[in-house]
DNA sequence: ATGCATGAGGC
DNA sequence: CCTCATGCATA
């Protein structure tokens, strides 16, 4: 029933509040990639323990001889349990089944979160830190993300060689086809002297129907292919439009497509700087929870010494990079 | 180019 | 409270 695959801001009729877009119901993929509550304490039960008799296991031995100890970070990759076999009820009730093991758990984790926060600030890095690396070159993501376009059961062909063009409506959604894609507008936006920036308020002059201005950001991360991939789909048409419209213009050299400035000088936001320290703990915890419940979310906020919103929305921007485009080295 | 944030929409 | 698209602010 979720049929509506709108990715890009569909305006609101009377208000421009530049914060109005219209998003898919997609949070069924959580679903698929998450298994329901009931599953979730299953598979964390097993995630949970061989990672926390690890940990346990650190901790003693840390404890014992507290040099060095070669600690291995694991890979924290939520989409292990990727088994989107299982169909999964996306109707499942919210409601947690607490084991006596989560207390153990929860004692387990707080002492890890500290052992992790000591060793890792001693330098002790783990040498597989594969649960977020570094933003830039990711050269492998551990797992795929079956993004379940608004059904849970439609087969999105995204590594195929040759996808044959699915009845979905939707473009191709090939992953080589649009990593072309983006260089060549990058390539072809350079060449006609246009910043991303212009680009993204340019668009709004396409008057395409629910098609707005976008930021520099956007238009950046398009280029760079950090976006999820359903967000790439969903703005190639738009960038391609702009794109032909651009260079249809530069030879005619006529009618530009203006390049509208906004002079709004509205508030200032603000953004909290997470010292690298805390951000080694965050990252720690996060490759063995990358879900953490309010109540460990508000330990780890006390112990770092950070609003516990910080922390919350530092989780749900991890997962999220988590998720987000940039190829593995399957091709 | 990217980190932290907002807000809509959905359970 | 989450996910997802998106953007301001900034290194």
């Amino acid at each position: 029933m979720n049929g509506k695959q709108q990715y890009f801001s569909v305006h609101a009729p009377v208000h421009e509040p530049k914060y109005s877009s219209v998003h898919t119901s997609s949070e069924a993929m959580r679903r698929v990639c998450l298994p329901a509550p009931q599953l979730q304490a299953n598979i964390f039960g097993a995630f949970d323990e061989s990672l926390l008799a690890r940990a346990e296991a650190l901790a003693a031995a840390d404890l014992a001889k507290p040099h060095a100890t070669p600690y291995h970070a694991m890979n924290g990759g939520v989409c292990a349990t990727s088994a989107s076999s299982s169909s999964i009820s996306s109707s499942s009730s919210h409601h947690h089944h607490h084991h006596h093991h989560h207390q153990l758990s929860q004692t387990l984790e707080g002492e890890l979160l500290e052992h992790l926060s000591s060793a890792l600030a001693v330098g002790g890095l783990a040498p597989n830190p594969s649960a977020l690396a570094h933003q830039h070159h990711l050269p492998a993501v551990a797992c795929h993300l079956h993004q379940a376009t608004g059904h849970a059961g439609l087969p999105h062909a995204h590594s195929h060689p040759h996808l044959p063009l699915l009845p979905g409506g939707d473009g191709d959604s090939d992953p080589r086809e649009l990593e072309a894609f983006a260089e060549r507008f990058k390539q072809r936006r350079i060449k006609l002297g246009v910043t991303q920036a212009d680009v993204g308020s340019a668009l709004a002059n396409l008057k395409i129907p629910g098609v707005g201005s976008l930021s520099q950001s956007t238009i950046c991360r398009f280029e760079s292919l950090t976006l999820s991939h359903n967000n790439m789909i969903a703005l190639r048409p738009v960038l391609q439009a702009w794109l032909d419209e651009a260079e249809a213009a530069h030879r005619d050299t006529s009618a530009r497509t203006d390049l509208m400035l906004n002079g709004n000088g509205e508030r200032k936001r603000k953004r909290t700087s997470i010292a690298a320290p805390e951000k080694r703990s965050l990252e720690a915890y996060f490759a063995i929870q990358p879900r953490p419940s309010s109540e460990k979310i508000a330990a780890i906020a006390e112990k770092l010494e950070l609003k516990k919103n910080v922390v919350r929305v530092w989780f749900c921007n991890q997962r999220q990079k988590q998720k987000r485009m940039k190829y593995s080295a399957a091709h």
